[in-house]
DNA sequence: TTGACACATACCCATATGGGAATATGATTG
DNA sequence: CAATCATATTCCCATATGGGTATGTGTCAA
C-alpha cells in the first residue's frame, strides 16, 4: 500500500505546509483564490489543487461571487487534530509539570 | 516535487494513523518493539520502520536493554502541531464562541 | 559454538504526490 | 458574439511511501 491520500483526513491534508499557509491566510477572513495566489507566491493551479484537498476534508467552504470563488475557513475540521494532540500537552507544558509536582507531593503526604 | 518526506516534521510523521497509534501506546509508558507489534497487530518490520520515522522527527527516544530496545514517547515533538492547531480552537469551541459574544457586547456598549 | 530471540535493514512494487505547463470552464464586459 | 478575467482540470514526471518478504545484526542461553 502507498501513503494514505492527502484527502483521507485533516491530518494528511494539513501535513503539507502550503495548505497550512492557506488556512492561516483564510483565518483572516473569506478570500478569493487570487489573493491566496499572491499571499503564497505560488502558481494559481497549485493553489486551486491545494484548495481542492482542503475542501475534500472539509477544512474550507466555497461560495460563488461573480467570477470569483470565495473560500472560507471551516476550522471545525481541525478539531480531531487538536483533540488528539491535546492529550500530549502535559509532556511539554510547564503548567502541567507543575501540576504533576503538586499531585506527587499530595500523594507523598498521604503516605 | 513529490510529497514531503514523512520524516520532514511531526506533521508529516503523525499523518500516518499507525504512527499515532504507536504514540498512543507509548503514552502508557516505555515499551519494547514486540509489545507494539502485538498492540498494533502489524508485522514487526513495519513497526520498526514506523519507529524509525518517529525517531527521526524526535517523537520517540530509544534505549537498549539487553536484546530489547525500549522506546519512550517524547511528546515535546508534538508541540508545533499543538501550537498551530490551537489557534483555531475558537472556531469550534463553544467557550470561545461565548467569549466572542461577550467581547462583541462590550464593543457595542462602548459605542 | 550453536540456537533462539529481538530488532533493524534491504529489496520489490503499486500508488499518490506536488509542481510545471497547457488547456478547459464559467462569468463578465464590450 | 468575442475577448477577458478568475478559477478548475488535465497531463507529465521524479519521488517517497507503506506493506510484504527476506535477510542482517546483536544479545542471551545452553
Amino acid at each position: 500500500m502507498a501513503r494514505a491520500a492527502t484527502t483521507t483526513d485533516a491530518f494528511n491534508a494539513v501535513a503539507e505546509p502550503r495548505r497550512r499557509q492557506i488556512i492561516d491566510v483564510l483565518a483572516g477572513g473569506e478570500c478569493p483564490v487570487n489573493d491566496l495566489v499572491d499571499a503564497l507566491g505560488l502558481a494559481q493551479p497549485q493553489v486551486s489543487k491545494h484548495l481542492r484537498v482542503l475542501r475534500e476534508v472539509g477544512a474550507v467552504d466555497v461560495r460563488n461571487d461573480g467570477r470569483q470563488r470565495l473560500y472560507r475557513l471551516n476550522g471545525h475540521a481541525l478539531k480531531p487534530i487538536h483533540d488528539w494532540v491535546k492529550q500530549y500537552e502535559r509532556t511539554w507544558s510547564e503548567r502541567f509539570e507543575a501540576l504533576d509536582d503538586v499531585l506527587e507531593e499530595l500523594t507523598e503526604e498521604e503516605n
